[in-house]
DNA sequence: AGGTGCATGTAAATAGTTACATGATTAA
DNA sequence: TTAATCATGTAACTATTTACATGCACCT
């Protein structure tokens, strides 16, 4: 399971309920990883069991109580040995290219609006993207990632801006 | 489900058995979107009872007996209505960028190992989506989604070129 | 009065992969 | 003889999302 290493993970950069960890996950590696509070809990009780990390129940004024979670050394061992080992695939998912394929079956309005919709997300990516890369306390690895990203959604919204006049002239004509 | 709506839109493109689906996708779509013939097969059995899709048994000499599927005017509508309405999210889900962002824990060797195989792969489909592309009876939809894969693929391949050495160099250099 | 943020968790549903089972033909 | 291609399908498993349940504090 990535969650539980993503766990992990996120636990070695700093000490953190599953709360936080989504949050920080979805700001810091949001362009390329899913979470959900449904996956995060479990696999916290679970690494619980397991040793892998402790837990510290802290209450705090004015918001409910937290669990904050650490690693254990067995669970910074694991860690590392989970990233020497686990797959290492990049993967893209994309019902977006999947319907654009078919473009000849659809009205240009809705293509207009996919191609509109999908340029804006890519560039509120980029201005968050932009926004976390103008730290100095980045880890490498982690600016290298943030790059990655940024270059390919450059890349991607160039390519949309420069072709989609292509697709939505393709589209099908007569209405329902 | 996905899968189905796949079903009925390979077929839109002309009639096929699973198998041939499957190839039909990988080859097509590979970049974008994953099939198995767990997957496929189920979905075929759902449409043809939805009546969505007709199935004709072949018979071939020197090859199994295929079972041949068509669209139903009911498919075609539906496989429309499915492109109008379903999600339009182009998601990345990444490995291979995550464990990268905690560079700082693994050897250099691994981070080569990982950066290697990435570009290699990266230029593998690069080949096909070329070969794919200077075909010319291809729609204009499906042109769009290929020099988008093209696009940022290439955008990938030169960042990794650029930017690899700093990220192996912040590997950890002590070994077990 | 209503929405958002903080905070944890579960159950059901959804989706999909992997491995298995079968079996003929053809090329190296 | 070994592997690959053709061909269909099921069952068990893995993973994950979605929706629900709860509840206080803060802002508008």
């Amino acid at each position: 399971m990535l969650t539980k290493t993503m766990c992990l993970a996120a636990l070695s950069l700093g000490d953190a309920s599953g709360y936080e960890i989504k949050k920080m996950v979805e700001e810091s590696f949001g362009h390329f990883l899913a979470v959900s509070y449904g996956s995060i809990y479990p696999a916290l009780s679970d690494l619980k069991e397991q040793g892998l990390v402790e837990c510290t129940e802290v209450s705090q004024e004015a918001k409910p109580d937290k669990k904050v979670y650490s690693l254990t050394p067995a669970g910074r061992e694991k860690l590392q040995d989970d990233l020497m080992h686990c797959r290492t695939e990049h993967k893209v998912r994309s019902e977006f290219l999947f319907i654009l394929c078919f473009s000849h079956l659809l009205p240009p309005e809705r293509l207009e609006e996919i191609l509109t919709l999908q340029v804006e997300k890519f560039e509120q990516g980029l201005a968050k993207a932009a926004h976390w890369l103008n730290r100095e306390d980045v880890p490498e690895g982690m600016k290298f990632a943030a790059g990655f990203g940024q270059a390919i959604t450059t890349a991607a919204v160039r390519y949309i801006r420069e072709h989609q006049q292509n697709v939505v002239s393709s589209g099908d004509g007569k209405e329902k």
